[in-house]
DNA sequence: AACAGCACCTGTAGGC
DNA sequence: TGCCTACAGGTGCTGT
């Protein structure tokens, strides 16, 4: 389950890999992979030389030299890698194949994964809060918000912040030592400074350890990130706190599940008492 | 109009 | 062993 820096580190894996390549060919062998018209989306990157990769939140971006841009989403499951294992070949959703002979497959079992051909760059993924990657930038949306929605809820808002899912919301929620379910307007100006400090260092962290390996994130060259060695509550439900010794809880906020230590990371109304 | 809930998908793990 | 169910969760749509 990618999220900002595990596409951070296939971002920069990919950019060696195709920047300068042209594609001749795109193979859809799962049509409903691309979000749009098909034939377009074929059409306009048969012929594109590869400028460079980027990322915006959790979106890999592919620019051509005459601008043409798209986006692919992984989702949960999705992978980009140079090679194809022959356990991954029935999984192929899209395969783009270069000049020099070398292709870049589009793996993806779940076929959540989405590839989406825009007008241009500047216009891709409106939607999108900033990247959460420097403290200012967080505090200033922090301080926006006027929601009593929880703050992991709005932690995974891609509109609020881009990049952030499931894992580096409970990681850095632990860090700030706050409980998931507090109300995000509730949060004083020292609390939010406090989340707006620890979100950056627990994303940059992940990037220096390519990322976090839990079911199917892998790099461009097929392999493992580190991060898995380091969490403190993502995936611990039952396992005792490494700060405390507490044991780790899990409960369903909107849906989605979130681990968090009960004796580190208090709600509000009980660090009053 | 903010917010909750579900559809999209399939592999995997656990229970019996 | 094999069947069944629950679960994994990002995004975008629908309904309230």
């Amino acid at each position: 389950m990618p999220e900002l820096p595990e596409v951070e580190t296939i971002v920069r894996q990919l950019c060696r890999q195709i920047k300068g390549k042209t594609i001749t060919s795109v193979r859809l062998l799962w049509p409903r992979t691309v979000t749009g018209c098909k034939a377009e989306f074929c059409r306009r990157l048969r012929g594109m030389t590869v400028a460079g990769v980027s990322r915006r939140g959790k979106y890999i971006g592919v620019e051509g030299v005459d601008g043409t841009f798209f986006t692919v989403h992984l989702r949960m499951t999705g992978k980009l890698v140079g090679e194809i294992s022959s356990a991954d070949r029935k999984h192929l959703r899209t395969q783009f194949t270069f000049s020099d002979g070398t292709a870049l497959y589009f793996v993806d079992a779940r076929k959540f994964g989405r590839l989406r051909l825009w007008t241009c760059r500047g216009q891709a993924c409106p939607s999108l809060g900033p990247e959460p990657l420097r403290p200012a930038v967080v505090l200033t949306s922090l301080r926006r918000l006027k929601t009593r929605r929880p703050i992991k809820s709005v932690l995974l808002d891609q509109t609020v912040l881009a990049g952030i899912g499931n894992i580096y919301a409970d990681e850095a929620l632990f860090q700030a030592g706050m409980h998931p379910l507090t109300p995000a307007a509730s949060l004083g100006e020292a609390q939010q400074q406090r989340l707006a400090s620890v979100i950056p260092k627990v994303l940059r962290q992940a990037i220096l350890r390519r990322g976090t390996t839990l079911r199917n994130y892998r790099t461009v060259a097929d392999e493992s990130g580190e991060n898995q060695e380091h969490l403190n509550v993502y995936g611990r439900a039952g396992e005792s706190c490494f700060q405390c010794g507490a044991s780790i809880e899990k409960i369903l906020i909107n849906g989605r599940s979130s681990h968090y230590c009960p004796s580190c990371q208090k709600k509000m109304s009980d660090v009053r008492r």
